[in-house]
DNA sequence: TTGAAAGCGTTACCAG
DNA sequence: CTGGTAACGCTTTCAA
């Protein structure tokens, strides 16, 4: 996170502010208030070449001084202060100047002063996350906001989970809520780092708990249970599950595998996995050497992998659902618009602002033991396919 | 040493304020001030623990004590500073004391006393993007990771974008790259709000310039004209362009449809505009009055809707590409799966190298005019539906 | 080679 | 009701 160094190269040119030493201790708004430039004071602080004229960023005691009042009343001015009553024209005094000014807070001063955020750190997502995902991450985006959060989408390019956690606790998250299924996973130390650093409540979205955070759970193996379950009512039971080789993707898919797994578990069913790339070349290779498998269903991971499959069966002459029933998962507009329609399984995930309460639940009381949270809904949407 | 200050009142009644005193992004305002039991360097930790022992956040002194040195060389040796020289013994024992105290430094002290930061404020995209997009964050992502920046993407629930171009503000980013085409609209004033309070580079991704920021240009008419152009050389002449219904897609879907109507321009053709929602009854009511409409051609935004389309046309036993040609855009997987495969025009974006040296160029040099950059190539997929 | 101290912009606490 | 002042955690110059 820390640039290497800054170039050294022109003398002046990086130096964040050549202020004079403050005259004394404490005459606390005096300075720096002209469009520094022209002909600085003594120092010749020659800034590189100035084609625009960059101001100067104005602070709230620039506020201050052109509405004139003390820096305090700016400050309860524009936040609004209940427990002190400022007069209105003085009020009007300072509005005009921060506006005038173009005044914005600086919120890493705020955030310091204060000691702590209002802000939710959520993973920004590696893979590509389905249309679910998305739908989710917005409407938690929105109820959080509700909640007077500052969201923001953090992402880890490449590093280990722990990594990232060292990353974002220099950020002092009001709450951090990582999702376990993603590539980054988050262990317990990573966890460990973020409490220390005083992140008042981290919640991991994943298939299994982690140790010392709160837990949603999102156990994909349902997913796959349901549909092995539907398959085999059909009285399916030589059954193959499609395993995207896409990296990324095993944090859902080798769950929903094991949901099959467990389904066929005594029915005397079995189980074959089949590796398959998202791409036309993988499923007709696949669908090539179909007859050989001798599978009479197949649970094809997601609805994309399932029409990807589909279509590259059909062409090779194997009916669906006759030789072979497929099922797909999440539910997409898509899936019913093939023929024969796609079986499915619906996944309901938690509403955002469910999960929005529960963070904010964990931020307010940060002592609480690990709440753990069982969600996703399932149900088998039978179509044609399956 | 000042006395601790006792802790707050009621523990439990510090409730996030019901209404917040402003938007008060990025650090809040909350009036729980909790001031960590301890006090700073020098006494003794001896804060009254409450349920779980909230050790106090270590901080750069805490290690200098625990090492045994100064608060100046634990930052020295922790930020390899080179114009220093430390002796080994040292920095192993301030090592020793961070890793010990998990100790994580403080971004926003940091930036504070740096004046400026080296994060990149990328917008959370509102709508659901497609992978086409997913993919160019996730590459930009990378790509400005590797220069050193700081990658956050920011949400503005609701807000418009000049509202949301104050919060952002308040981060005092190096950099915010702003999709003019999402919902919340970047106007001039936004991008002179972010420049005064400091941020060095303003870059727009849209369909056209926004004054004062650079601009990379994505002319989505671009796609229009060439999927009107592809229809209009099949001698195609009553074209319908599908015009989404769903919120926030006009930035995309109105630029198209211009593109279109730019295509036919001269040539006699007619263009209609068909609203459509992204659902199966919306379809199928088009579809049944399709006959009454007349058109030999359409473009229905892009691939997922030109999928719902078709097959609504199907159904009413319409002919594609017989009766009505069919084309859509974004070249997905799925297109190729339906029969007839789905002509479509495929959408080259620019790289996120590419994107990731704009904006460090731009934030190299603040003071450089807007430069404006032109994407987007786009090419006809001529396959079977058109 | 190490240490002391000045501030970065904000807000909370007390004197006026 | 208003204004001075200290302090949040960190970096960096200057002095020892």
């Amino acid at each position: 996170m820390r640039p290497p160094a800054p170039p050294p190269s022109a003398p002046g040119s990086a130096h964040a502010q050549p202020t004079a030493p403050r005259s004394a201790h404490g005459s606390g708004t005096a300075q720096r208030s002209a469009p520094r430039g022209a002909d600085g004071p003594g120092t010749a602080q020659r800034s590189a070449p100035r084609r625009v004229v960059q101001r100067a960023v104005p602070t709230s005691a620039d506020v201050a001084r052109l509405a004139g009042v003390s820096r305090a009343t700016v400050s309860y001015v524009l936040n609004n202060t209940s427990s002190v009553r400022i007069s209105e024209p003085t009020r009007r005094r300072v509005h005009e100047a921060a506006r005038e000014l173009g005044y914005v807070p600086h919120a890493a001063a705020r955030s310091l002063r204060a000691g702590h955020t209002r802000m939710v750190l959520l993973p920004a997502p590696e893979v590509a996350v389905g249309p679910l995902y998305s739908g989710l991450f917005h409407e938690l985006h929105w109820a959080l906001s509700r909640l007077d959060y500052t969201v923001v989408q953090f992402g880890s390019a490449g590093q280990s989970g722990d990594q990232a956690a060292r990353a974002w606790a220099e950020l002092r998250p009001a709450a951090v809520l990582m999702f376990s299924t993603f590539s980054a996973r988050l262990g317990p130390l990573g966890v460990d780092v973020l409490k220390r650093s005083g992140v008042r409540a981290v919640i991991t979205l994943a298939q299994e708990p982690t140790e010392g955070a709160h837990a949603v759970l999102m156990d994909q193996r349902t997913v796959g249970r349901c549909a092995g379950e539907h398959l085999l009512a059909r009285g399916r039971r030589r059954i193959g599950v499609v395993v995207p080789e896409e990296p990324g993707l095993e944090a859902y898919s080798l769950p929903r595998l094991e949901g099959v797994r467990r389904a066929a578990q005594g029915t005397g069913a079995e189980i074959t996995e089949l590796p398959l790339a998202y791409d036309e070349a993988s499923a007709a290779r696949l669908a090539g050497r179909w007859r050989r498998l001798d599978l009479d269903g197949v649970f094809a991971y997601n609805d994309e992998y399932a029409m990807l499959l589909m279509r590259a069966l059909q062409d090779e002459g194997i009916g669906v659902p006759d030789d072979t029933a497929v099922m797909g998962a999440d539910d997409l507009m898509l899936g019913r618009l093939l023929r024969p329609r796609l079986s499915t399984v619906r996944i309901e995930l938690p509403s955002g602002r469910e999960l929005a309460e529960i963070v904010d639940r964990a931020v307010r009381d940060p002592g609480a033991p690990p709440e753990v949270h069982k969600v996703l809904d399932v149900t088998a949407v039978p179509r044609e396919s399956a």
